[in-house]
DNA sequence: CAGCGTTTTGAATCCCAGG
DNA sequence: GCCTGGGATTCAAAACGCT
């Protein structure tokens, strides 16, 4: 693994290493500011009893490990805020936080975060396409994580690459609930027993996925709960930079090893599907200018219901109102909001099209 | 509608009927502990309309305010706790609740519960079939929705029909993440304009769902935020009885008029699937005092791999342990339990038959 | 090796009536 | 309340083992 740093104003960000000791300590080392992406994946603070069996009377491997063990709601909470309040210190202004837990703690945090200024933009459903069953028929099967996608603050900007996801899901837009199977076969690390390295290994799959929609190449990720490392192994092949931190030796030495073992995708690959965002931006105007439509041409809406006239500054004069194709539709229709590209039509070989097509033909002059 | 009450020793319940104003101090005017099922849609909107009162019980007047973040939390978490205190002192001691919610209030909720001593049996996610997509494409489609399933307090008891879910389920375990179209066409409420009547309308099939699974023909379903009604007439389909409390005429009238047509599937048809552990109860000794099997018959295991012999007390002996069916085979299997009827066989017309066989014959002679 | 049946295992707040 | 003990309870995927 080649270890880089980045001087920033407030000090050097040790890129691409595990950080050991306390996690909010760690955070605090760190410069403000530095950080585009924190995954965080914290104790879950599991309640339980006393042992549970399978039907076949075969104990089920419970994450019984003292790092899951809090007193109290309050102990948790306590513990839940301070290492959230070190995370926003680490985040760039338009840096992000994914958070993921189970109905145990997943209100903790959501409510810690919401408390904190953190903006929560999703609730985003891992639904395990395998997971384990309810062994005693007394529940529902627990077949779902949840994690939490904020951004650092209210109105912050953040990363999301749309289309990307879109592309991923087919072409259908990504939904706020993904699935997933669970960790294991050959992703799953074992120790030298054979049995499971640790207890709560993520699979890469997820990570891939949040890395995609929420970093780009380059971006800075960061997770305080590195554990084994999947962050890390799922950053480097997207070619993002991580940091992980980690209590455990243990579990640091197995990440490390496992990290140096990953290759980087190509470079090709990792060029996300750009969306039309990205796509240049078109005034009506231009649509005016270059003669595709003319001023003084009539437009009709998206229903029949309603008309209105091109003036030649690229604006729409209607019975009552004038404005932006945007602003007049929304005023005709007493909404929000309305694109007028997709509302506004005109006639073109006695068919009724929108004005869209003309913004696509634009387009396609632009790149050729 | 037929009105009936149930009198408690704290007074009358107003079955089946709808009740008006605040949604605490309609709660706060029945009796404790005479509730069996809340059903909660509280409003998640943080601008409440007037619904909020700030800590100092001053009214909140939101629409035009602008909403300092942390005020706004805070008024909501006053509101949740007080609804929440008022419905758990209704529930019976094996009572139940589910709250239905998004990110905007769920993580809220979920703290109040676990804070107020309420004991988290699920999270469920409502995943939408149809969601609104995100127009804006700068999100995840927003598909699902949060129940939070809990009992009044840790360790208490609870309905849930876990042989009808999995029935339902085509005999797979219910899991934690039901797929269900949202509430639209001919179901969807519509007023005189023919607008939808109720912005948060919710399938009758989620609540026939959460009905079937929490509780049974008779019980007491109470809805804090009844809305146009969906949890009574589901109730009343279903046979059990309900109470709304809704603040606007409007819904209550809607509710009524709705509920009123609403006809009750018949008494067989809400029967269930019953698990074995409704069945009764029958000592292995019946089977030796009735003659089905003599003291000093041999038995052998399911593997057969061990033998016991039968005493006449309904007991085993075997090679060097003795006791019930139950314990014999736990300690031969050196398991930590054993579930004798299915684990020891006897020979019948050259067969090897479990011994639960004869206890079946034994029931079926019960009932007749 | 292919094919097929058996065993193993995964973030789990997992029983309850009767004495 | 507490303690005892009967006896009910699992899905999907991978790993393993046998023919």
């Amino acid at each position: 693994m080649t270890t880089k740093t980045k001087s920033t104003g407030a000090g050097a960000l040790p890129l691409n290493s595990i950080l050991s000791g306390d996690c909010i300590e760690a955070m605090n080392s760190l410069p403000a500011a530095s950080v585009d992406l924190i995954f965080a994946d914290p104790p879950y603070n599991l309640q339980l009893k006393g042992d549970l069996h399978r039907p076949n009377n075969s104990l089920v491997d419970a994450v019984d490990d003292h790092w899951d063990q809090f007193d109290s709601f309050k102990a948790y909470d306590t513990f839940t805020r301070a290492w959230l309040k070190a995370a926003q210190r680490l985040l760039k202004p338009h840096g992000a936080i994914w958070v993921i837990g189970s109905y145990h703690n997943i209100f903790r945090v959501g409510s810690a975060l919401q408390d904190q200024g953190y903006w929560i933009l999703n609730d985003v459903v891992w639904r395990k396409s395998n997971p384990m069953p309810n062994f005693r028929g007394k529940r529902f099967t627990n077949a779902h994580e949840t994690m939490i996608w904020a951004s650092k603050s209210e109105g912050a900007k953040y990363t999301f690459n749309y289309e990307a996801l879109k592309a991923l899901n087919e072409g259908i837009q990504m939904r706020s609930d993904w699935v997933l199977p669970i960790c294991n076969g050959g992703e799953r690390l074992k120790d030298e027993k054979g049995d499971k390295a640790h207890p709560t290994q993520k699979p890469e799959a997820l990570l891939h996925r949040v890395l995609v929609a929420a970093t780009n190449p380059g971006d800075v990720v960061l997770d305080p709960f590195f554990g084994t490392g999947t962050t890390g192994a799922v950053a480097k092949k997207l070619g993002r930079d991580f940091i992980g931190i980690e209590r455990e030796a243990a579990y640091r030495e197995i990440a490390e090893k496992r990290i140096s073992k990953v290759r980087r995708f190509d470079r090709a690959s990792l060029e996300v599907t750009q969306g039309k965002r990205a796509e240049p931006r078109v005034p009506f105007g231009q649509v005016v200018e270059r003669g595709l439509l003319s001023p003084g041409e009539e437009l009709t809406s998206l229903n029949g219901r309603h008309r209105a006239r091109i003036r030649a500054d690229g604006t729409l004069v209607a019975l009552d109102t004038k404005g932006s194709i945007h602003q007049v539709g929304a005023r005709l229709e007493g909404a929000p909001s309305c694109n007028g590209w997709t509302y506004w039509h005109f006639r073109r070989d006695g068919q009724t099209v929108p004005i869209d097509l003309l913004r696509q033909q634009i387009r396609a002059e632009m790149q050729s």
